[in-house]
DNA sequence: ACCCAGGGTCATA
DNA sequence: TATGACCATGGG
């Protein structure tokens, strides 16, 4: 059975990456004007709709709020109204404190990218995973749109995707399917930024959980899946 | 009336 | 370590 589930080839993804550019067009992530608001959007995005996260962050600014120290500021109940619309309220609003408090901690008034530099990315990594309401794709998501770090972030798309073109087992781990990425393509943050951005447009679009046949996904065409 | 979303934690076996 | 329950709004 060649070619089903083996690593894929630097060629491989880079096609993948091709199609994707050709038909969703450059993704520009990620949608946020300063580092904290990406990493708050980093938080409140945790299995949403982005959608509802462009409310909850519209009601952060309109507060006055996207700064750090006035988060921490504000009374719990009152950040939990602020964030509603993006779900999830009350673990969001103690995941929030809870990063917020952490990043002023570690680096008080400087400006996140500028406070953090210092701070080598594994280092990093680990840092953000010992906050908790952080995992692996949240702090990976801050690590690379909101300070620069060049890690591939891997969420549920990646995964659904990968496994249905047959270029991993459905279980892989979370740090498998990184490696992958991060061995096999250019360490490129643009490269990083885009190639994410463009799995999740297509995630949005057609790899949807109920459509196992995934019929209309353009890559099995662009890539002559099935056995690619 | 469903299904789903740019996850993560915690209890249980 | 590996499942399952839980969190909750809003669009399709």
């Amino acid at each position: 059975m060649p070619g089903l589930n083996r690593s894929p080839s630097t060629r491989t993804l880079e096609r993948i990456h091709d199609a994707l550019l050709a038909r969703f067009g450059p993704q520009n992530w990620w949608p946020g004007e300063t580092p904290f608001e990406i990493m708050v959007g980093a938080v409140l995005t945790q299995n949403t709709a982005w959608g509802n996260v462009e409310r909850a962050v519209a009601n952060l600014r309109a507060a006055g709020v996207l700064h750090p120290r006035a988060l921490l500021r504000l009374s719990p109940s009152r950040l939990t109204r602020l964030i509603r619309p993006s779900g999830y309220f009350n673990v969001k609003a103690r995941r929030l404190r809870d990063f917020v408090a952490w990043l002023v901690g570690r680096i008080g008034d400087q400006y996140p990218v500028q406070g953090l530099r210092g701070i080598a990315t594994p280092r990093l990594r680990r840092e953000l995973l010992s906050v908790r309401g952080i995992g692996e794709e949240t702090a990976d998501s801050m690590l690379l749109y909101a300070l620069g770090r060049k890690v591939f972030v891997v969420d549920a798309y990646t995964r659904r995707f990968l496994a249905r073109h047959g270029l991993i087992e459905p279980a892989a781990s979370y740090g498998a399917i990184q490696a992958l990425f991060e061995k096999s393509l250019p360490r490129s943050r643009p490269l990083f930024n885009e190639f994410h951005a463009l799995i999740v447009a297509l995630g949005k679009n057609l790899c949807r959980p109920r459509n196992p046949r995934c019929g209309e996904c353009p890559l099995l065409k662009v890539l002559g899946a099935p056995s690619l």
